[in-house]
DNA sequence: CGTGGCCTTGAGCATTCTCAATACATGTGG
DNA sequence: CCACATGTATTGAGAATGCTCAAGGCCACG
């Protein structure tokens, strides 16, 4: 990811839509061993990626040194942030996930004063396990327990004001 | 893994447990970029279990060829483990959850007769993100809708009766 | 203005959790 | 061999949480 905020998602035969996790820049994804891709990815803002192809990748890594290791380093910190999500899906009530949730995107973001949030309420519950509605309700809670405010007309851009209560929330 | 089975899990502060993945003879787990695990492993029964430094694993694997394309496949069948916990993780019922789970342990013991389930139902209900309870209802629901039986005395051997039908319920 | 998309909020309902009682298998000591 | 204790699982009832359905607000865009 060099710009911009790409979520990956799966559709279930019911209809509903879980998404897998949303890509920010500098993130690296996709890897595969199969042939097909497991999801589909779609770019929620003007973004831009780099495609690199697996042999490619596996080339210019073997030609540098430590190129392996490196690589290995790649792969594990995609594992890493997966088991970090697990975390938080099985956290129990939807404010723990919400609060969890906003501290993964502000940490994602290197904790700016105003986050921006690329994505809808409704992707947020579909990557939460939540409807649009809770995730809504529960940030209105945070709002009004003075741990976070939005910042101008949109409800997508916000601020945190306490993390260290916001963390407690989230164990 | 060689033999018997490992959890792997995470105490919150409040004193909930979090269980990251169950291991079973065949897999590999423990993969860190930073020096310290992020989670605690524990047997469940008698275990056999091989360990490899890092170093070890790199080593060995740069000397013979296709040795780094080994190691990434590795990696990312973790990943995609991780993915598909997730999936699960994310359905909305207690009860697509746990026929979810079943089948996951059926496909890792390749679809035996009669599965043994070396976890308690709290184990699952922490790695599910439910109550033992709810775990223990929702398997007793399966059974009185004739798609899984008990083996013998003890809760811990069943016997899938109708995976189709189990597997509709994981969408 | 009017429309559509997104978000918020409310009310009632369904699901899951909590707390509690019971059952059952296993292991221990008398 | 028989209590007895312990750990695990099941089941029930009431409470809490999250979902569904619905209404209304706000902003952006034509």
């Amino acid at each position: 990811m060099v710009s911009g905020a790409v979520r990956t998602y799966r559709l279930l035969s019911d209809g509903r839509r879980q998404i897998n996790s949303f890509h920010l820049p500098g993130d690296m994804f996709g890897f595969e061993n199969g042939k097909s891709h497991r999801f589909s990815a779609e770019a929620l803002v003007e973004t831009k990626v780099r495609i690199v192809r697996q042999r490619a990748l596996l080339c210019s890594m073997a030609d540098q040194a430590g190129g392996t290791t490196k690589l290995i380093r790649l792969v594990t910190q995609n594992l890493q942030d997966a088991e970090s999500h697990m975390l938080l899906l099985r956290r129990k009530t939807a404010l723990e996930k919400v609060a969890a949730f906003l501290l993964e995107m502000d940490e994602r973001q290197f904790r700016p004063d105003v986050m921006e949030l690329p994505m809808s309420r409704r992707d947020i519950g579909d990557y939460l396990g939540l409807t649009l509605e809770t995730v809504s309700r529960e940030i209105s809670i945070l709002r009004d327990a003075g741990l976070l405010r939005f910042v101008g007309t949109t409800q997508r851009r916000l601020s945190l004001l306490n993390r260290e209560e916001l963390s407690r929330y989230d164990s």
